[in-house]
DNA sequence: AAAATAAAAGACAAACATATCTTTTATTTT
DNA sequence: AAAATAAAAGATATGTTTGTCTTTTATTTT
């Protein structure tokens, strides 16, 4: 298991191959995404159909219909997509699990945890959709092995 | 769902709870340890003996008996219990999941990612078990909401 | 030796996450 | 209007995690 759900793993990947092949108000299918980032495409349909009602990404029926992203879109901080997806508990919840992580009742690792906590908040917080696309376009970066 | 599986959580907060009720020989209970870290008895008593079968906490049948610590098993680190239940792959996996998490093949999260999955282990590396009892002796921190 | 205690082990069940397949709806092209 | 396209929606299946209940084994106390 990983920090991130399957689903929202996939939901990441997506929306950065998205961006990265709709930058020039193209839009693309969902076979295509599914081949690229290596998802099971039935299964990153349901997720992409989220997203698209929480109007994290875009998308259009019929003849060269698909998935894209408006300006607004790609300008979206990484964590709209996380909390869309997976909640806020990442950012806010308790390392051990307790149901409530405050000063006034912390765990042992409340500080500790809590610093990298935000630290995993911040770097989602700070980078946009967008933001990786130039690496994706130099083959810097890969969405699949 | 949290860094570490609820598995996870009930397996860290019970060997602090039995570090912290077995500092001077004495032993513990299963239902003891699962009232006092608010866990479902039955599945904890799994936890336990999976932890048993695995040297990070001791145990002794019949009257008298229960889970302790010994000196050793009270000064391993953290991320020994970590990777006794939930593996390694909070500690090297990619957080986008792909297949290999590499400097060759990064995805484009890699770097940031890193640097914060290496703080976590460096955290659960350089603190032991026994580290905390003192904190939970003084009350000031909690095991159960 | 018998009774009591407590962990170990086994069988089962519910909930959730992940995945697959089929049908429907909306849109565009012809 | 008809045909083609592609997402949306619905139904079903598989697997894993989490949780419960019962029986067995080992140990101690009486
Ligand atoms: S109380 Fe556990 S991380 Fe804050
Ligand atoms: S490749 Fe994704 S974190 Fe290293």
């Amino acid at each position: 298991m990983g920090v991130f759900s399957k689903t929202c793993e996939y939901a990441i990947r997506s929306v950065f191959f998205i961006a990265h092949r709709t930058a020039s108000g193209n839009k693309v299918g969902i076979k295509e995404i599914a081949n690229g980032i290596d998802s099971p495409e039935h299964f990153l349909a349901k997720i992409l159909q989220d997203l698209s009602r929480k109007g994290i990404v875009l998308s259009a029926k019929g003849p060269n219909g698909g998935f894209y992203l408006d300006d607004v879109a790609r300008k979206r901080p990484l964590s709209d997509v996380v909390e869309a997806v997976d909640g806020n508990s990442i950012f806010t919840g308790c390392g051990l699990g307790l149901a409530n992580c405050s000063e006034t009742n912390p765990c042992p690792l409340h500080h500790e945890f809590k610093a990298i906590r935000n630290q995993l908040k911040d770097l989602l917080e700070q980078t946009t959709i967008a933001d990786f696309s130039e690496s994706l376009n130099l083959g810097i970066t890969k969405l699949r092995k």
